[in-house]
RNA sequence: GGCGGCAUAGCCAAGUGGUAAGGCAGAGGUCUGCAAAACCUUUAUUCCCCGGUUCAAAUCCGGGUGCCGCCUCCA
């Protein structure tokens, strides 16, 4: 498998560490509010990844954190007149309703805490003092860059440049104006523990390095995120971690480029924003998962409801088509598959193949889901009530399973209650009856109930929405 | 100012040297009492513009235009 490397900048043969087991990191949200369509994009893309690995058979060790402390939550905490556990504790449970209707397999993702991790944090910068790495003013700790191995190897910025940037606030505090703090001094009020250097909390990238080596080593697989955490988010990690290990932090780093809006980027300070929970409320998540996955990872795309529909609708597509399969597989007979059908397993096959050299190319999901068309397509057109029984569920099964690495397409068209399935006999009476106003007049009232009718040469077939 | 990315049909979007995937929307048709779904046909002689390399370029090189991201909290 290949996949780009921000480290290289280039598309790389992709090797774990161990031979069965994948180690990933993913930097999660800052739970101080509901999450926005910007920030499921990591999500949902790195979910599936993991799922493809799982697909291929490997175990995956795959971790998102909380970040629980921070500016953010101590001011929404002092806002709403109530404690940062409290905010962090409400939106992680948020959090959790948004992941579950976006299929992000929350039961198989560890979720750290930062605050979970504090006497480790302290350790770890505790250690980058003893090695002269760090240094201690008055209760803050930074983090020496003049110590860091090849800083800006990540975002490939060069240090002189960074120096002379207009944009940076020079602390009278730092030896150097791109140090940047691992232990951030308390100020009245605010939540604090106690440290070598007096009370205080962590800074905002130690977290992540902390988490990362105690629950998945000292070298992961892969660390990913949105691409705007390059720098400096990630190239503070790397120069962290790095310098107290000595080895490399992560083998591959794989960033995601941004959701749109207007062709800007969505985010919670231009305001231009959708929370994936408003976005629930007009559309099934299962559609902005599709959506996401639609587009290349490393390209931007721009997000509107209007796009939304069109997803919608080319989900519809694919569940159509598997549920004629479903209808077909309650119809076909099981017997000997013959030469026709030999050839149509080929054909079948090609598809399923195509799927995957399309993830194996860098997480062409884009390409993924074409082939997921074409296969359908092919069926539409292939397979009858008179196609061997094996033949349908052999690519049934393998549409479900390639489904299921994408995280869609696992709806279920449940069983209908006797009195609807009475209502449809009632009403295919009326139409033998030639009595069309009826019939069309049940139909409407079966699809309010959300049930969809379909008058096929075959006969009468149902379907929810 | 520095670094990086992008530009493909009405819309979305793959494709990085071999003659333009896929989806949505539109048009026509088959089927149907009607509808829906499905299927067939149709929709870019051409990939922002101008040069160049090559037998061959959407793809490589040079220049230009436009848009975006990072350099500050960010997914």
């Amino acid at each position: 498998m290949k996949l780009y490397n921000t480290l290289t900048r280039k598309k790389e043969e992709f090797k774990p560490v161990k031979e069965n087991e994948i180690t990933m990191y993913v930097c999660g949200p800052t739970v101080y509010n509901y999450i926005h369509v910007g920030n499921a994009r990591p999500l949902v893309v790195f979910d599936t990844l993991r799922r493809y690995f799982v697909y291929k058979g490997y175990k995956v060790k795959y971790t998102v954190n909380f970040t629980d402390i921070d500016d953010k939550l101590i001011n929404k905490a002092n806002e709403e007149n109530t404690t940062v556990k409290e905010i962090a504790d409400r939106y992680i449970e948020e959090f959790i309703k948004d992941a579950e209707g976006l299929s992000l397999y929350e039961e198989e993702t560890l979720h750290p805490r930062a605050t979970e991790y504090i006497g480790k944090i302290i350790e770890f910068v505790d250690d980058l003092v003893k090695k002269g790495a760090a240094y201690n003013v008055d209760g803050n700790v930074y983090f020496d860059i003049t110590k860091a191995y090849e800083y800006g190897k990540l975002s490939k910025k060069n240090l002189d440049e960074l120096k002379s940037g207009a944009r940076i606030e020079v602390s009278e505090e730092k030896k150097n104006p791109m140090d940047f703090a691992l232990w951030k001094k308390a100020k009245p009020g605010e939540p604090s523990w106690d440290s070598p250097w007096g009370k205080g909390r962590p800074g905002w990238h130690i977290e992540c390095s902390v988490m990362a080596k105690e629950l998945l080593g000292e070298t992961i697989d892969i660390h990913a995120g949105g691409e705007d955490l390059q720098f400096p988010h990630h190239e503070n990690e790397i120069a962290q971690t790095e310098t107290l290990t000595g080895k490399p932090f992560a083998n591959y780093w794989l960033h995601n480029a941004m959701i749109n809006v207007d062709n800007r980027k969505m985010s919670k300070s231009e305001l231009n924003f959708f929370t994936v929970r408003e976005i629930s409320q007009e559309f099934d998540l299962e559609v902005l998962r599709f959506f996401i996955l639609s587009a290349h990872y490393r390209n931007p795309i721009n997000f509107s409801k209007e796009l939304m529909e069109s997803s919608k609708r080319a989900l519809e597509r694919l569940y159509n088509g598997k549920y004629n399969l479903e209808y077909l597989l309650s119809k076909a007979e099981d017997r000997e598959v013959n030469e026709e059908e030999k050839e149509m397993l080929k054909q079948v096959d090609g598809y399923i193949e195509d799927f995957i050299n399309s993830m194996e190319d860098d997480i062409n999901t884009a390409e993924a889901i074409a082939s997921l068309f074409e296969l359908i397509k092919f069926t539409n057109s292939n397979f009858n009530e008179k196609t061997s029984k094996s033949v349908i569920q052999y690519t049934y099964d393998n549409l479900l399973s390639l489904s299921r690495v994408l995280g869609i397409l696992y709806k279920e068209n449940q069983i209908l209650e006797e009195d609807i399935l009475e209502l449809i006999e009632k009403r295919t009476q009326a139409r033998k009856n030639k009595d069309y106003a009826l019939a069309d007049k049940m139909r409407d009232q079966l699809r309010e109930k959300g049930i969809v009718l379909e008058d096929t040469p075959e006969g009468v077939k149902w379907k929810r929405i």
